[in-house]
DNA sequence: AACTATTATCGTAATATTACGATAAAGAAA
DNA sequence: TTTCTTTATCGTAATATTACGATAATAGTT
């Protein structure tokens, strides 16, 4: 009944999982979009380009966070968003696994 | 409130958090292992492999198979289910230009 | 100190996901 | 045909996510 059995997976299996709940939001693909092709990563900038609320905003950049895709430092009264390349290379090196054992059966 | 804002986003933002919504659970990233490494590859037999029961592996399946990540063609009373190459190398692509255009600004 | 700007958090309503048992559907075997 | 095997679907309960307004928190400005 709902119960999450996440326990019952691997820790590596949870890792990925959780990289991909993170970008299992369009909302969340834009802002890493925007993150990656932007200089000027204030929240502020984003909520701007967003068709979202300001605290909706922030709920998706704490998730982003969270997983390891972005980090932010506070900079005065605003705080710079950014990407956080370590978490995107293990993202990928596991994403990657799978295409290089991946076998064609049917 | 709750109210899905979707659609306000761009077709291309929708489609990679959909494949990232279908790796966003630890069982399916155990599925796509095991299809990944194994050439035996019934529904039953991933039954046997995860914590979970028939009916919620089938539902986990079927929302694999709806993101384009595998496909399964029918082999007399059971299915045969695989990988979707074309579903990664496109997933894989779409996140291959986040790395490209990834810039450090902090 | 009082005010402004920026971001985070709380409360909460609407919606979606997760999981299971029960049951249906369809082909294989008796 | 009857039975068995395998997979899908339905109903439903528990949990999680999404979104917003209101409000708090913090730093800068006047």
């Amino acid at each position: 009944m709902g119960l999450s059995k996440k326990d019952e997976f691997t820790a590596k299996q949870n890792r990925l999982a959780d990289y991909a709940k993170a970008l299992a939001h369009p909302a969340r693909v834009a802002i890493v979009e925007y993150l990656a092709t932007s200089n000027a990563c204030m929240c502020g900038d984003i909520v701007e380009v967003l068709p979202l609320s300001q605290s909706t905003v922030s709920q998706h950049l704490r998730e982003l966070k969270n997983a390891g895709l972005i980090k932010g430092t506070i900079d005065g009264t605003s705080v710079c968003y950014c990407l956080n390349e370590e978490g995107w290379n293990e993202m990928q090196s596991m994403l990657g696994t799978f295409l290089v054992t991946m076998k064609k059966c049917c």
